[in-house]
DNA sequence: GTCTATACTCTGATAGAC
DNA sequence: GTCTATCAGAGTATAGAC
């Protein structure tokens, strides 16, 4: 607490004006964190084919994680320091995103255009495979975002058989 | 200190018999769980076909991964605790182990098996998906282990286009 | 709304007896 | 090799002045 007071310009105790404790500043900014992306994710999906659709999520979600590796560190780093309860509200808003790529998935497989025998764990794998470009990908070095999408979107494709 | 010190059945005072401090304990902790999968690895490797050894570098790393969820945890999760020196001996062992991969992905793709536009990109991309199966994979659900493993080569085999 | 001052607790680590 | 006792520092949070 007061390393961030620190950095926002004011004393420690000056905090406790704008949260009650750390845990609730936590679960704030996590919270937040999720909002933003379904809610930009409403927004940016679209209604084509399945295959269309799985490319717009893989872009997004990159384009999404990439713009805020921040947020995403602490979104996933600092689960365990939630309490019980706010830990399941913000499981339950990470499933309701998993939840939208399982959809896609699930209808491109209804369609005959994607071929994963698993919905469910493919939506799993997925999800891990993008957002591990979090851990690895810098601004300053051989690939650029597009790129790096492009090349994501490749991997995505051929494993769900499309 | 005090909580290792209880589940092991000591007071606080006497684990500083086995450890010179804190930073030492973890860094031991994280650096075997590297050194025992490298040395995992190197038992489990075959001579076969691209598409052999990627079958059994798959697997492998699903099964070890798995039978150690606490070693994993710690491994990815108190990186960010190790100090600059032993953070960079940590990373060299966990390229060493991408480098593996990394190869088992070059030499395909140069035997025309494999057909990924960036092996370095795969690597990074196929390790993280193998290793999110520690974030959800529960014994008691409703995949077997060998399930999984399957479920994941099926996806592994397809996004490098073999 | 911010400050200073401080209460209270926890933490890693050490000292010295046994 | 373990114990008890303790230190020094850091942590979250609160009180009260301005």
């Amino acid at each position: 607490m007061r390393q961030i007071a620190a950095d926002v310009g004011v004393q420690a105790g000056a905090l406790y004006n704008y949260t009650p404790d750390k845990q609730s500043l936590l679960f704030d900014l996590m919270k937040t964190h999720m909002d933003e992306l379904l809610e930009a994710w409403q927004a940016e999906k679209s209604d084509g084919t399945p295959l269309d659709r799985l490319e717009v999520f893989t872009r997004f979600h990159i384009r999404f994680h990439l713009d805020r590796p921040d947020a995403v560190f602490i979104a996933y780093m600092e689960l365990r320091n939630l309490s019980p309860e706010n830990f399941a509200a913000i499981e339950a808003l990470r499933k309701r995103y998993e939840d939208e790529l399982e959809q896609i998935l699930s209808d491109g497989k209804q369609a005959g255009v994607f071929h994963q025998p698993d919905t469910k764990l493919a939506t799993l794998a997925l999800i891990a495979m993008l957002t591990g470009v979090t851990t690895w990908y810098r601004g300053d070095g051989r690939l650029t975002r597009e790129g790096v999408a492009d090349l994501y979107w490749d991997m995505v494709r051929k494993a769900v058989g499309a």
